[in-house]
DNA sequence: CTGAAAGCGCTTACAG
DNA sequence: CTGAAAGCGCTTACAG
C-alpha cells in the first residue's frame, strides 16, 4: 500500500509545526490562527489528499469510533436484517460496526469478545448464545460498554433489548385457542437460553389458563446441531400420537422452514389437517401456499434502540436501560379455520 | 472503560525495560534471554491478564489485521452467506472482518472505501455496484490490495472472483429448450453491471443458436429500486403479449421471490402454464409448491477463494487472479415437462 | 546477551 | 496568538 500522507507531510510543506495543521484541520481554536496560514494549510491538505489515520488518532485518544457487533448466525435472516439496521444506525453516527457470528459457541463467542476488546471497540451489541452468562460478566467486570439484544439473561443486570417472548407466545396460542384448536403442539430447540423458556412459558400458560390440560408429548425439542432431522422426527411424532395436534407453534423462523419442507413431502394440508403457527418470518412463509401466521419481531427498533442505547453507554458508562418490546401477531392463511371445524 | 494493563505495566512490575518484555511476550530473541526473567514476565503478564493493544501495534507496525467486505446488500441470502463464509475464512488467519453494505449505491461504496482505507484496513474484498469503476480504479491507484467479488468490471485488469454469468444462463436456457419450450421470457435489472450483460447475452445466444427467433419483448428490465412492482408488471406482460412465453429466467433470488409471490396470487400453475427458472437458490424457493429449477454458484468456493487471494495480495502486491468459477444447474420442479407437451 | 532509544501519526496541555 | 514538546502503547534496529 501507498504510504499516505501524513500531518508532517503538510506542516514540512506549508512551514509550520504539526500542531498547527492538526488544529485547522479540526477546525479547533477558530480565529486564533492567522486565516492565510490556516488557508494554506486546507489548500496543501486538499492537494495532497490528505486523509486522517484513524488508527494514530485512536491511540491518542482511546477512542476507535468502531462497534463490534456480534450476532448467533449471520446467515440467518433475522441476524442479517439487524446487522444491516445496526450499520445504518452506527453509521449515521460515524460510527463502524465490525462483526461476527458466533455460531451458537461460547467458545467462539469469547474469541470473539477477545478480538474486539483488543481492537479497542468502543462498545459490543452482543446477541448471547446458551452458557454464555460468564463471558458477559467478564466483559461487565471489564467495564467495556455493551448492550445485549435478542436474547439475555433476567438475572444480569445489564442493558438489554429484547420482545416481550412470553406474551408473544401466550398471545399466539390464545388466539388459536379462539379460533376453536385445543390440541395444539410447539416445537422449540433444546436450550436453557431465557427467550426460549419464555416462549415455551406462553405456551403453556395460554393452554392451562384456557382449561386445556397441556399433555407432555406436545412440546418438542430439537438439538441446534441437528435441527433439520430433529424437526422432521418432532412433526412425526406430534402428529401420530393418540391424540394427533391439530395445530404446532414453532420457536424460530428456521424451525418453521424445515418444517414447512417436511409437511410439503409428507403432503399434509396446511391448515386443513394441520395448523402452522410461528416465530419470526422470512421471504420462504410467504412463498407456501399458506402464508404462515407469525409473530413478527420489531426488528427494527430493536436494532435502533440497541445502537441508541450503546451510544449513551458509551457517553456515558452508568446508562442501564432494559427494554421488552411488544410483538404483533400477522395472520395468514396456515391457521385459517371454519369456526364451527373444531 | 477500565485502563487496560500495558506493557509498561509489567515493566515496572518485573523492573525490566518495556522491549524486553515486548521480546518476551512475542517470543523474539529465544534463548538469548535470561529463562528466569522471561517467565517472570509471563507470569506477570498473566496475572495481570495482559492482553495487546492492537491498535498501537497497528500504528507501529502498519498491519491491522483486518480486512474490509463490502457487499451490496447484507439481508440477501446470498450476501450474507458470504459474509459468513469469508468471516470464517479470515479468521483462521487471524483476520478480523469489517463489513457494510452499499446498498447498490456507488455514494455509499465511496464513503465505506474511505472509511475502511482511514482504518488501516490491510484489504478489501468488494462486490462493484453500477458505475463505480472510477471508484475502484482510485483503489488501484492508492495500491490498496483489493479482491472484486461476484461482480467485476473486465476492462479492469484486477483480480476478481465470480462466476461464469454468460456460460450458466446459456446452459439454462439450452436446458429448457431441449425440453420443448420455445418461447422463452427473462428478467433481470436494468443495469450496466458485467455480470447482468452477461446474463443477458447468454440467454440471447442460447436462443439464437437453437433457432428461436428472439423477440425483444420477451426481455424485461426492471428498476433496482422499485423491484417489485416492476416484476409483477414485467410476469403480466411477458403472459399477456400476443405469443405468451411459456417459461421465465429471472436474474437473480431477489426477483423469482417477488415473482413467485405474484404468480401465486395471479393463481397461475408451474411448470404446467408456466415454467420458471432462477439465478441463486434460497430457502424460498425451495417452500414453492414446485422448487425452482436455479443456477446455484458456488459460494463457498468463492468466498473463499477471493479471501485466499487477498491474503497473498496482502503479502505480495503484485498478485493478480481472475477466477470464473462453473456454476451447477439445479433440476427442480418448476420446469418439469411431458417431453411430448410442447 | 541485554535493553535504551527512536519512532509510528496523531492530539492537546502548556509555555512563551 | 502560535507552536514546541510530551505522550498514547507498541516494535525493533542498533549500540554497548
Amino acid at each position: 500500500m501507498k504510504k499516505k500522507v501524513s500531518l508532517k507531510d503538510i506542516a514540512l510543506e506549508v512551514g509550520v509545526s504539526t500542531a498547527l495543521v492538526s488544529y485547522v484541520l479540526n477546525n479547533q481554536k477558530e480565529g486564533r490562527i492567522r486565516k492565510e496560514v490556516a488557508d494554506r494549510i486546507r489548500t496543501v491538505a486538499r492537494d495532497l489528499n490528505y486523509t486522517t489515520n484513524q488508527i494514530a488518532r485512536s491511540l491518542k485518544t482511546s477512542k476507535t469510533f468502531t462497534i463490534g457487533l456480534i450476532v448467533a448466525d449471520i446467515s440467518n435472516p433475522f441476524s442479517s436484517a439487524l446487522a444491516r439496521i445496526i450499520e445504518d444506525e452506527a453509521e449515521k453516527n460515524n460510527y463502524t460496526v465490525i462483526f461476527g457470528s458466533s455460531h451458537e459457541s461460547t467458545e467462539k463467542l469469547s474469541r470473539l469478545l477477545n478480538v474486539f476488546v483488543n481492537r479497542q471497540v468502543d462498545g459490543l451489541i452482543i446477541a448471547a448464545v446458551e452458557n454464555s452468562m460468564n463471558e458477559i460478566i467478564r466483559l461487565r467486570d471489564m467495564e467495556v460498554p455493551f448492550v445485549l439484544i435478542d436474547r439475555y439473561f433476567p438475572e444480569l443486570n445489564v442493558s438489554h433489548v429484547a420482545i416481550d417472548n412470553y406474551k408473544a407466545a401466550y398471545s399466539a396460542i390464545t388466539y388459536i385457542i379462539d379460533k376453536g384448536y385445543k390440541r395444539i403442539g410447539m416445537v422449540t430447540y433444546k436450550s436453557s437460553l431465557f427467550h426460549l423458556q419464555e416462549r415455551a412459558r406462553g405456551y403453556i400458560s395460554a393452554l392451562k389458563e384456557s382449561g386445556i390440560p397441556y399433555n407432555m408429548n406436545w412440546m418438542q425439542e430439537v438439538r441446534v446441531n441437528n435441527t433439520r432431522e430433529d424437526v422432521e422426527h418432532s412433526i412425526r411424532q406430534l402428529i401420530s400420537q393418540p391424540e394427533p395436534v391439530e395445530a404446532i407453534l414453532f420457536a424460530s423462523n428456521l424451525l418453521s422452514i424445515h418444517a414447512l419442507k417436511h409437511i410439503n413431502t409428507l403432503s399434509i394440508k396446511v391448515p386443513e389437517e394441520l395448523a402452522i403457527m410461528s416465530f419470526d418470518e422470512s421471504d420462504a412463509s410467504y412463498l407456501f401456499y399458506a402464508p404462515l401466521t407469525h409473530i413478527r419481531q420489531p426488528i427494527q427498533e430493536m436494532g435502533q434502540q440497541a445502537t441508541k442505547i450503546l451510544l449513551e453507554s458509551i457517553d456515558d458508562y452508568s446508562t442501564l436501560k432494559q427494554v421488552n418490546l411488544d410483538t404483533e401477531l400477522v395472520i395468514g392463511k396456515s391457521t385459517l379455520v371454519e369456526q364451527s371445524a373444531h
